[in-house]
DNA sequence: CAGTTATAATACGATATCGAAATATTTACG
DNA sequence: CGTAAATATTTCGATATCGTATTATAACTG
């Protein structure tokens, strides 16, 4: 499978999706996973600014955003000490088990589509 | 790329989420967006029962998330003439057009990240 | 050191979503 | 028929999220 056509694709986003649905996980909105995945994904330092710009939403929806995912144990929050108007985002043990558990859920769609879409080129 | 790794799985979700973020297109909830993909990608006929079977989420949650969809135009309510307790949603023009985007958006994630992670073996 | 700029958080009112209970409406069945 | 069951929606109060404006704190600058 070298490459992915658009009907895959969706077939994987409604497998992780829907089973992620299934299991009542916490359901985060598109913008607080996307704050989240860029947390655990893109090179740190992250700060509020700096996730404000690279998702093109206001600062105080990042902020809320973190409000959320903080509640949730899923990052956390900490002083920058060499510039104490910016805070830090870090990492989490919670964050990288949801994380993890939902990489597993599309990997799982994914495997289920490849087998389905028979590809034996 | 015979098999997707966790990371790659979420290089790509990130990916796709971001830029359906950045590009402010409406936010559905996780719940609305496995209702639409559902209804896109499986079989007819798609009734408020079956759905909310298929998601493990009670049947008024499935009746919010059509109002939501259709007052956003992507799906279309119409009663059932053998069963007229049932309604049968439908899709629409617009419901394919806003997933073609999205499944546009993941198929650029997967693109960025099979090319980063240089799978030449 | 006074004034400006930059960072993040909070306040505010509006809107959306939630779960659970109550309400039609239609079908099944005895 | 008439009662029970099944379908979907509506209602209710509680909670969450939204965009914008405002506030609080820290750093820069002339």
């Amino acid at each position: 499978m070298k490459k992915m056509t658009s009907n895959q694709a969706l077939d994987i986003w409604r497998g992780a999706i829907v089973e992620s649905v299934r299991r009542d996980r916490p359901d985060l909105s598109a913008r607080q996973m996307a704050v989240l995945t860029s947390v655990y994904l893109l090179p740190a330092p992250h700060t509020v600014r700096g996730l404000a710009t690279a998702l093109n939403v206001s600062k105080p929806a990042i902020s809320r955003a973190l409000d959320r995912l903080a509640e949730l144990g899923m990052v956390r929050r900490k002083a920058d000490d060499h510039d104490r108007r910016s805070i830090l985002v870090q990492r989490t043990v919670r964050g990288s088990v949801y994380l993890t558990e939902f990489a597993e859920m599309i990997v799982g769609a994914y495997d289920i589509t490849a087998q389905n879409s028979n590809d034996t080129s």
